[in-house]
DNA sequence: AAGCTTTGCAACCGCTATAGT
DNA sequence: AACTATAGCGGTTGCAAAGCT
């Protein structure tokens, strides 16, 4: 059986096969997984080449942070994009990229102490961490609902979040499901000094993962089978994490959900629309490229959209 | 220009899950 | 129930191209 590089006679033959015999038997003279993934990965028509934009860059870091290494995942989030050309982006920029930023890839969090406000770089990373807070807030709340919630039911594909974590993230088999990240996600508010920001930045790490493109999408919507009006909410509404909303009403003294989610819905929009076009590629190359400093600028503003909106909890 | 090193990515490998017999 | 084939996934490898000395 053939192995190594396949010729541009091969993946016509291979293309040729297919068009007649579609792509449910796999039998040339390679082996039929390497025709799988030659097509799935290479040769599908609805395969998109060639750079990531800075969306999908930002997609990709975040569904990571989430779901860590699960690529198909990942994938499933990029309209066009194999999983196995995200690993690849993610090995050979977004990991070195995190580094150099003093992020851990794998744990999406601060490498040192800077996020005690001694580095330049301190609010930066201390927005990381905050990432890390709203993904545990959200694995931990919506693997929560999928345990209360037997009868789930989706009136359309699932989104991100829900998608994200209902499906893939899969209970540790020695604990209670949620107890270790919900600890996590205790140990991340009582360690923080600063009680009275914790909700605005709690917020403005949720918006961001609003901002993306991909829950922008036509099927970006949640049902919930209590849900009051419609069991079908558009994904601007889905509620904030309800330890957030605690949080937020302990700082505040006011407790009702209506008063979040315009300040969420803010710096979403703000992400999506302020200052730069994230769909001109082009233009922002050269942002992303080369230099660190750049580099730093490039999340550093990202990250300050966020945080610059106002406290909710605060008059 | 030549040789060496690094980078990027397609392809492969090994494993698990699932479907069919 | 046991076996086989196939699909899917994530980690790793190998090689061509680019960059560097």
């Amino acid at each position: 059986m053939k192995k190594g590089p396949w010729t541009p006679e091969e993946d016509q033959k291979l293309i040729s096969f297919i068009q007649q015999y579609g792509h449910g038997s796999w039998r040339l003279r390679r082996c039929g997984k390497s025709c799988r993934l030659r097509w799935t990965n290479y040769l599908r028509p609805d395969i998109k080449r060639g750079k990531f934009s800075l969306q999908e860059e930002q997609t990709i870091i975040q569904l990571h942070a989430l779901l860590g290494n699960r690529w198909s995942a990942i994938a499933a989030h990029l309209p066009k994009r194999t999983d196995n050309e995200i690993k690849n982006y993610w090995n050979t920029h977004l990991k070195k990229r995190l580094t150099r930023l003093g992020i851990d890839p794998t744990t999406h969090k601060p490498k040192n102490d800077a996020v005690n406000g001694n580095s330049p770089h301190a609010a930066n990373l201390s927005h990381m961490a905050q990432w890390e807070s709203a993904r545990l807030e959200a694995e931990a709340r919506l693997a929560k609902e999928s345990k209360l919630q037997p009868g789930f039911t989706q009136a359309q594909p699932l989104p991100l979040m829900t998608r994200l974590v209902l499906n893939k993230i899969t209970p540790q088999p020695s604990l209670p499901p949620c107890l270790d990240v919900l600890k996590a996600w205790q140990n991340s508010w009582s360690s923080s000094s600063s009680s009275s920001s914790k909700p605005a930045k709690m917020h403005s790490m949720y918006a961001m993962m609003l901002a993306t493109d991909d829950l922008e999408s036509p099927t970006s919507t949640l049902s919930f089978p209590n849900s009051s009006n419609s069991n079908t909410i558009s994904i601007s509404q889905v509620p904030l994490p309800n330890s957030t909303i605690t949080a937020t009403a302990a700082a505040s003294g006011s407790g009702a959900d209506d008063d979040i989610e315009p300040y969420i819905m803010a710096a979403a929009e703000a992400l999506r629309s302020g200052g730069r076009s994230y769909d001109d590629d082009d233009k922002f190359e050269g942002l992303i490229e080369n230099s660190e400093e750049e580099e730093k600028h490039y999340w550093n503003t990202l990250l300050n959209w966020a945080n610059d909106l106002p406290s909710p909890g605060l008059p």
